[in-house]
DNA sequence: ACCCAGGCATTGG
DNA sequence: CCAATGCATGGG
């Protein structure tokens, strides 16, 4: 226990902010997602400062319209530049900056909409770390269930993530993507992915190690120009680029058209159950833009509590 | 034993 | 240019 810090910090969400809703929505509504989790009220996260490992543990400490998080912190030598960063990086995660009016204002124009709204009021759009975590989870999700993609994830997580123990028990960061570069698509296969996933997944670390790529400061581009430049990456078709758009770019109106889930629930709650095309996914996603990626995180919301 | 799952690139018409 | 096909693997 060498030089371990523990230090905590405040965190002041946009109400309103419902922190169960919001932690609960990152964690699929488990105790484990991937490096995520989400137990007994408190949100755990290893954080991968670069220079080093800082353990992340959120609790609430206000209420939906008067949001308040405590943020402990546990790791070596604690600067005030990595309080900083990690309150940064925490806050960016939990998507705690979002102003959910405008959206909430829209959603009252559609009964079912404003249904989901009231149902999960306060829930932000929680953010991946980086754009490769995005990518990297988006293909691991490509055609199978949930169930399946759970496993890969976790297996690849633990055995390329870089951890830490603390009281005790291990916690892992997403792995980086040096770690899978140095990897190989034939070792990446024996990890359950395809042969071509294992590629995708292999060439992704390498896009990604590519500075002149500029794959983790897409914030100046478009979503159009962002997407062109995602699907140009092999693995990353429409789906994938706007999944990354929504979760790790943070952009409000994405719409993952291809989703079986979305046409799932949007038939569901929207068309009777009748089933329904792309176009007619795009058609009535018309009515939330430019709030699309919000509507899409509602109707999620609902499928993963089993409300959908 | 079957069939499907929060897609994608590749191939063949 | 559009339709069909293979992919790994756990659950239903």
């Amino acid at each position: 226990m060498n030089g371990m810090d523990r230090l905590t910090a405040t965190i002041r969400p946009t109400a309103p902010f419902d922190f169960e809703l919001t932690a609960g929505y990152h964690t699929y509504f488990q105790s484990r997602y991937g490096t995520d989790s989400m137990e007994d009220g408190v949100y755990r996260r290893l954080l991968d400062l670069g220079d080093k490992l800082v353990l992340a543990s959120v609790r609430s400490a206000g209420t939906t319209a008067e949001p308040e998080l405590v943020l402990d912190l546990q790791g070596p030598e604690l600067s005030t530049e990595d309080v900083d960063l990690a309150k940064e990086r925490v806050s960016w995660l939990l998507g705690v900056d979002q102003d959910l009016a405008s959206f909430y204002e829209l959603a009252q124009a559609d009964e079912a909409m404003a249904g989901l709204v009231e149902r999960f009021y306060g829930l932000h759009l929680p953010h991946t770390a980086t754009v490769f975590e995005a990518l990297v989870l988006a293909v691991l999700g490509q055609q199978i269930s949930t169930s399946v993609a759970r496993i890969i994830r976790t297996l690849l997580i633990e055995t390329f993530g870089p951890s830490a123990k603390f009281d005790g028990e291990t916690y892992y960061a997403f792995p980086r993507p040096e770690a899978i570069w140095a990897s190989s698509p034939a070792e990446l296969h024996t990890m359950k992915l395809t042969r071509r996933k294992s590629e995708y997944v292999h060439g992704l670390a390498g896009s990604a190690l590519d500075k002149a790529m500029g794959l983790e400061s897409l914030g100046s581009l478009t979503d159009q120009e962002i997407v062109a430049k995602l699907t140009g990456l092999r693995g990353v078709g429409l789906w994938t680029a706007q999944w990354v758009l929504i979760r790790a770019v943070g952009r409000p109106d994405a719409l993952p058209l291809g989703d079986l889930a979305l046409r799932r629930v949007v038939s569901r709650l929207f068309m009777d159950g009748a089933d329904v095309t792309d176009a007619q996914v795009e058609e009535i996603a018309r009515r939330w833009s430019p709030y699309r990626t919000y509507a899409t995180v509602y109707l999620f919301s609902a499928l993963r509590t089993g409300a959908g």
